[in-house]
DNA sequence: GGAATCATCCAAAGCGCTTTGACTGCCTTA
DNA sequence: TAAGGCAGTCAAAGCGCTTTGGATGATTCC
């Protein structure tokens, strides 16, 4: 059933019924409602293409998600959880969601066609880089977007959703700090990602306001995989001058730790503390009530709906200038961290 | 740049600039030569709503997440890979891939809206559950589709790809009894949703094999996370009987069980052992050399590459009847299971 | 009572592409 | 030499919608 079929269905003109539709007001009531009743029964609903093309808008918003070209391209837990959220958002204001999975040297490429192409009206950018080629790409082909996350070299303006990782880093070593600890791990993602970097600034702001000098043999940045926290520590616990406390970047990483620790008899909270970031993925509670572990909190879900949030807003009233919002992790305490263990 | 610009840039007609990119015959190879110069200097490409509408064709597949309504809606760890596994396939085809999430009493309006709308050519249906009224629908209104699992009620022809669940789950069940455990218990996925049915279905094949009563204290069934894995495993361990080994539906839940073990003060692969189902995700390998766990070993990426390649497949030559492939799970022996221990 | 206003409706153009059907020359063929 | 075939090109219709710029008759106002 298309507009043409339910027009004449109805004795109207096109017109008319496109009109009644979409709520114009030169359509009197008792058409409206003539329409509005056919077009359920007939279950019409408007051609998407027909219709964007018409007006120019997509009414759809894409994510490109960049993939390690090359092997082994670990697709990032998050993104579900994140997707989920912006995607309440989407569907409540009539957009669609597009998907792209693009290759890290591909990307000029395919954000141009993705322009071209014209079918979304925006688009928002996943795994900022440090320096991210991306923002001056997209900013300069004009298409409206969005970052999760942000890029520490640019100093352009552009719109951006982010946690404050360096202050929740540095709250969270701070926190270790003051149960006595001294030695410090960090088990950081790779720091080309910007997250990653802010991060380790974090940390490192809590040693530098306390004149303690960081340990490069303490750190250690890498994809964040369970068998990466636990071959990491384990590693870091056999040293002579062994950690007694980490900092992990996500619970996925925190639960590898756990599994070192417990391998080497020891017990979490006790011997060894473990403070790890939480993005709040849905399959991954940290304990319903009291968490297992100590955390930087911050749900991924609830990012992705501000993220949609900010870009229809810029997409409805363009030119209304770049949007931030900076999103603060709540410390949440939980059985992984203790005073640091005596001698 | 659009068409009539590159024609009028080229002083030829549409048609022939559109006949040289699209590779018809009926075009010089100079002609030809020269439209795609100009086509690759100005960065043209065919504005996508334009084309589908022109072709009825919209080259791109729907991805339909049922949500949980309500609270908490856990949206699937398995999602990110499986969607990046079919990526790689629609982006090789020149498909474009949308995302809809739908609460799941909605269900039946969002995909008539997607039929009608007519902005996919085709959806995966993902989650079935054991009697899916989603497949009916999508026969009836005629949206071409593939669903990644099965729908064990219904009987009817339809195209799917699927893990070999039930004979996976009867041979790790199998794997157990033969190194002596009795007393094994099942945490399984929600019972609703079809691949937990199959699963639990193996799990009781292996003991009516050996005409052993399963009990039903020993099955759990609920969302497949962490605290699930740990909590249920903590009970089974407290019962005067405890079980000795089990039997988990994801890597997530068999972390949270091993938790429960080490928590007790158990060893895990000498005390009790575990066998889980691994999805190989890729943020959740089992261990790069030796598995940490022993698993039922399926790829769900590969499933989302096969899914997507049998869709197109389907939707390029319609008619061609349902397809369905079926994987086997492979059984990779790791560190969690041992003989049963004595007494 | 005639002009101005208003509420409703419609025909047709246009969005950017593909595709049909027709039109050129030019080369074969009988 | 005329008929036929062919390679190359184009104008125009059409995909399903929105939107502009009228029409039409009814209502209001002086």
């Amino acid at each position: 059933m298309n507009l043409k079929q339910l027009s004449t269905l109805l004795n109207l003109s096109q017109t008319t019924v496109s009109r009644a539709l979409n709520g114009y007001p030169e359509v009197s009531e008792d058409t409206r409602i003539r329409v509005q009743l056919a077009a359920e029964k007939h279950n019409y609903r408007p051609n998407t293409r027909a219709k964007s093309l018409a007006t120019g808008r997509a009414m759809a918003i894409g994510h490109v998600i960049p993939i390690s070209s090359g092997h082994e391209m670990v697709s990032n837990p998050i993104f579900g959880d994140f997707v989920s959220g912006a995607s309440v958002v989407y569907s409540a204001q009539g957009y669609d969601m597009h998907l792209t999975m693009v290759e890290t040297d591909r990307q000029e490429q395919a954000y141009r066609q993705i322009k071209n192409r014209g079918s979304v009206d925006g688009i928002v950018v996943h795994g900022p880089r440090m320096e991210d080629p991306r923002i001056p790409l997209l900013q300069q082909i004009g298409l409206p977007f969005v970052v999760h996350g942000r890029a520490s070299k640019d100093t352009s303006s552009y719109s951006w959703v982010d946690v404050n990782n360096r202050r929740a880093f540095k709250r969270a070593t701070d926190f270790l700090f003051d149960l006595g600890h001294k030695r410090i791990a960090l088990l950081n993602g790779l720091e080309n990602m910007d997250f990653a970097h802010r991060r380790r600034q974090g940390f490192e702001d809590s040693f530098a306001e306390r004149g303690v000098q960081v340990d490069p043999q303490l750190m250690a940045s890498q994809e964040m995989t369970e068998v990466f926290g636990h071959d990491m520590a384990k590693r870091m616990l056999a040293l002579p001058d062994a950690p007694t406390a980490f900092v992990t970047s996500s619970m996925v990483v925190a639960i590898g730790v756990r599994r070192a620790i417990s391998e080497l008899g020891l017990v979490m909270g006790r011997d060894v503390s473990v403070i790890t970031h939480d993005d709040c993925l849905s399959y991954l509670q940290n304990g319903p009530d009291v968490p297992i572990f100590t955390a930087t909190r911050s749900s991924v879900s609830e990012a992705g709906r501000k993220t949609a949030d900010l870009l229809l807003q810029i997409i409805e009233e363009p030119g209304s200038g770049p949007k931030t919002e900076l999103l603060e992790a709540e410390l949440m305490v939980g059985q992984s961290t203790g005073p640091a263990p005596l001698g």
